[in-house]
DNA sequence: CACTGGTTTCAGAAGTTTCTGAAACTTCAA
DNA sequence: TTGAAGTTTCAGAAACTTCTGAAACCAGTG
């Protein structure tokens, strides 16, 4: 684990307490969660601060204001800003109105399925970790498709040709998958009987 | 892409020509390869130099010596001996020996079965950026199971428990198709055929 | 033993990422 | 028009990562 000196606003002074109020309990609780959120998320290649907005408004499952983040997190206007921006793009979290105030500030609330959550994930990664390979693979080959070419020149092509198929085959996986949404529960079991078949 | 000022021995003065050599051709698309499965590297969370030495072995075919690694990708003496003892680790590179010659240096093949490669870098990534959920998220509930709560807690341990729950799931899935090695392929299709079932 | 090749360790250089804090700008409503 | 809230931008601070280069060390060979 990284050894960033952890900022989150602490609940009280960290005192380990029979008779703590349970608002307490829960908010330190949710510290434990916000940060090992955003350890993984440091894993994953996203940055901590993003990971820790969008842990902070799962677990505390009600909507927030950029204000309420900013001082639960001590992260910066501008941070939390950008970030929310791009967890909305990503739909893991709505911009909400309150409706029975006279309040102004705009409220963000994060995506509580947690089946919607890992696949939204599970797509931006795709996105950026393995369709490159797909679409750039290509131009690693010493010729195009079909030319003539030297045996060394066949053996390099034919490699490059082999990772390529590999993962086009992944990727139609994939899309099957993402798209059977929570069909995957029922068929996972299914799978692998199948799997005990053909093997 | 980041701009790293990229430091392969190019294969000659970087010309483009019709006449240029067999051999240099191959060079520069291996050139072109390594660079972009370094990229590739990158964004997994895997060090540059350790993909790029990958890459090396894997495009070349053939055994090299460390000798052959510094110069051909200009990375230091301890680099190379320590990626290189971090691939065979993980199983994607093998020492050996060449017959013929009273050598006395160490040769380094990588695995060319592009299957293999796959399984072994899926699994490396699940153990670095899986399994540590299956193993703390526990550790982010307010109480132990079965222990009396308020109703806030409950929501709050709920919450942590569907995420357990799908990480479970999905942990439980990534081993059947690990196991299953190449029968994946030819079960895929039956998948998306019970995909299209069970949806 | 002397030598070759490999490994390990470490301080420091270089590069990269992430975040802050401030300022300028946009919207919208009262 | 004024002000509150939000967004955007950017220079610079801080932290982190990766790699080098050098040195010390190990192990087997001739």
């Amino acid at each position: 684990m990284a050894s960033r000196p952890t900022s989150l606003q602490s609940a009280t002074s960290a005192r380990v307490d029979d008779a703590l109020p349970v608002v307490d309990e829960i908010r330190a609780a949710q510290d434990r969660f916000i940060e090992f959120w955003g350890e993984m998320g440091t894993r994953w290649g996203v940055q901590r601060s993003m990971t820790e907005v969008h842990a902070l408004l799962f677990i505390a499952g009600e909507p927030l204001s950029a204000e309420d983040i900013m001082e639960r997190l001590s992260i910066s206007r501008g941070s939390v800003s950008t970030t929310l921006k791009q967890l909305v793009e990503w739909g893991l979290v709505q911009r909400v109105r309150l409706k029975d105030r006279a309040d102004r500030r705009d409220y963000h609330q994060a995506e509580q399925d947690v089946w919607k959550l890992f696949y939204t994930i599970l797509r931006a990664r795709k996105r950026r970790e393995f369709d490159p390979l797909v679409e750039e693979l290509g131009g690693c080959r010493v010729a195009q498709k079909g030319s003539r070419k030297s045996d060394r020149s066949k053996q390099h092509d034919q490699k490059i040709d082999e990772l390529l198929e590999l993962c086009k085959f992944f990727d139609g996986l994939a899309n099957t998958v993402s798209k059977s949404g929570k069909g995957i529960e029922r068929a996972s079991k299914l799978l692998a009987r199948v799997l005990g078949v053909v093997r």
